[in-house]
DNA sequence: CTAAAATGTCTATTGATATAGACAACCATA
DNA sequence: TATGGTTGTCTATATCAATAGACATTTTAG
């Protein structure tokens, strides 16, 4: 286990980042459970086979993150670490997926339009490109901090005021049985990884570098009429999702 | 589409790799169909906003992995465009799932170990910590690209010999038919993505802070009982994952 | 109280990254 | 065959990333 970690250099990506990014899973992965501290400068240093002033920029970097917090004289101590989990199953729901990891959850609306459908959301709303669909923009929080940003998309001759809905319930399930749509299912998930984009980091507050699971989800009513596409980024160190069969 | 595609500084990432990155995603979301060119390195060095000589790197990247090919006088052009699709089901299988997206497929048996469960894999396999397991590292290609690279554990009691039958067949499910084991179903699957480790990125020929997609697992006999528990990595940008319930 | 162990700060040097500009070489086509 | 558009090559400069060493400051343990 404290064998040489490696890093490789000349590869675009710094070391120091690198090393940061070693850091963080381990951290998530409980290697450093047990003295709730990471180890010193000088030994990761010894281990990643680099200078100390390199681990230290990368430890910087996870302190930016609130991470980890260091302590002069005593060692760098572990602030946090979480992994929620998220089921994917026919029936996943944002909230309810959460249970009981988090106490408090929030829906935040951070954008409402009614536009054309591209050729994507027609294909996955069953709908011809161009026909009027309602766009929300949404940012969902456990505990106070952002788990994951998603753009949803609606037929708007059915789902005209999921906007103001999802504004007063905070939530996908809440708004639809408002609009009279009482229960629905997940049809399909696909899912994929990839770095955030910049606007994507300031609101799941993420720093560079950071990588996104991507899920993009097609919802439908009981009868199998789409009524919802949505593409979900969560933040990788954060979460994980589950596929029961 | 043409709009200013965004790239970040001082993050510890190159932007010529950031630049390289998206390049890549583009193709091969099929951004760049109708001419099958990359568009000229003026045009990109104005979308990323970045010096011309920037974008150069980033290509220059590309080539050596064989993705694009730069004719001079004409511009570069894409020789390679590739992203898999895995369903997820209670039947998935690597083989089966690919399909006829390729048309060769091959599993390669990198290792094959007994050794005592760990706490982790004794859970998933439904033993005690220490019990025996056969653990098998596996990497599986598509038309001659590697894939995935996967490690594997298996009750040892049940399935001794199922490295020398994986080496024969380059098939789990083939492994287990010979081993007395017709049918099998997937219980549960847990998906994360993190960065690639040095050894995955040797073996499935990625650049260093390529993505991954990880699968955690767990396959049952048609009695329940567990026969397999796997960790999956996929390189993220040759790949995606679909849950279809 | 002292020593050891840990993080914090400073200076200096080297190589990788990014920008800037100029021009050569090559290809397609009018 | 002339021209515009494209990739290839060169020089120069500024900033970031990484190494190296020295020493200060703080905490913990003996």
């Amino acid at each position: 286990m404290a064998g040489l970690k490696q890093v490789q250099r000349q590869t675009g990506v710094a070391l120091w980042r690198q090393i940061a990014d070693r850091i963080r899973e381990a951290i998530g992965t409980g290697a450093y459970d047990e003295t709730g501290m990471v180890p010193p400068e000088t030994v990761l240093a010894l281990q990643f086979g680099v200078n100390r002033h390199t681990v230290r920029s990368a430890l910087a970097a996870l302190a930016q993150e609130g991470i980890v917090r260091a302590v002069q004289g005593r060692g760098t101590l572990i602030e946090r670490k979480e992994r929620l989990n998220f089921p994917i199953t026919r029936r996943t729901r944002f909230t309810a997926g959460i249970g009981d990891q988090a106490r408090e959850t929030r829906g935040l609306l951070l954008d409402e339009a009614r536009e054309g459908a591209s050729a994507e959301v027609a294909r996955w709303l069953g709908l011809k490109p161009g026909e009027q669909v309602v766009r929300l923009e949404t940012l969902r929080h456990a505990d106070k901090r952002p788990v994951s940003k998603a753009t949803s998309w609606f037929p708007a001759a059915r789902f005209a005021g999921i906007g103001e809905a999802y504004r007063k319930h905070e939530s996908i399930t809440k708004a639809f049985a408002e609009l009279g749509l009482s229960d629905y299912v997940r049809a399909t998930t696909e899912v994929t990884a990839a770095h955030a984009s910049t606007a994507d980091l300031a609101d799941l507050e993420l720093t560079p570098g950071a990588i996104l699971l991507i899920a993009k989800a097609m919802n439908t009513d009981l009868d199998g009429v789409p009524v919802q596409y949505s593409i979900s980024r969560f933040a990788a160190d954060r979460v994980q999702f589950t596929i029961e069969n």
